[in-house]
DNA sequence: CCGACGATTGAG
DNA sequence: TCAATCGTCGGC
């Protein structure tokens, strides 16, 4: 397969995230299209980035060579998922954060009863994460060698057009334009604006 | 050691 | 609009 997104120049985060919309993960008998992602750059150069403070227990894996999954657990309850990418040290990562199940629907909707529609089943970071059934085990796993649970392969040749806007959920970098989308797909997570917490 | 908070979700 | 829920990290 095509694996150019893993070996970009410096700084190209962005580019690998444009990259990896449309391919195919596949994990635990269900497989989603890529429809939705985020860019994060590293250490000292992306606020909004886990791994801008430092390396940290946590954030080690980023640090790491690319092709790597980065897992962590937000808001007590959930999981996300990254794909590490660019070369080693620079700690930038490409966040999963929706797409559309194209195979495996029955185990997908068994692990997402909440979800109403095919569309809404991993419509979110978290909501990827468990249709896909991975777990904080998946950390530091790799997604090209077959040895990690989660695979990445080639998508349909079908074209579509790539958006751009500012990142969900981030309170700083709003200007930076590095959420992802296949225009016009029903999967593609609803943007909330960051809404800043009231000042009384 | 301790406290604040987050790359979210689903229900009301 | 808001609560659930806890690991992580920065500050003391």
């Amino acid at each position: 397969m095509n694996e150019s997104w893993l070996d970009l120049p410096a700084g190209a985060v962005d580019e690998a995230a444009r990259l990896l919309l449309g391919r195919h993960v596949t994990a635990n008998h269900v497989t989603v299209r890529l429809t939705e992602v985020e860019a994060y750059s590293g250490l000292g150069e992306d606020p909004a980035s886990h791994a801008h403070r430092g390396k940290t227990k946590r954030t080690e894996v980023m640090f790491g060579p690319a092709g790597f999954l980065y897992v962590y657990q937000i808001y007590g309850m959930y999981l996300c998922a990254n794909i590490v990418c660019g070369e080693e040290g620079r700690a930038a990562a490409v966040l999963l954060r929706a797409g559309e199940v194209v195979d495996g629907l029955t185990y997908a909707q068994d692990r997402r009863p909440a979800a109403r529609k095919r569309t809404d089943l991993a419509a979110g970071p978290a909501k990827l994460m468990q249709v896909l059934a991975l777990d904080r085990s998946a950390n530091g796993t790799s997604v090209v060698d077959g040895t990690g649970p989660l695979t990445v392969t080639d998508g349909p040749d079908t074209p579509f057009v790539i958006e751009a806007g500012p990142r969900v959920g981030v309170t700083s970098a709003h200007d930076v334009p590095w959420r992802f989308w296949i225009k016009g797909d029903p999967t593609v997570s609803t943007y909330r604006r960051h809404t800043p917490r009231k000042v009384s």
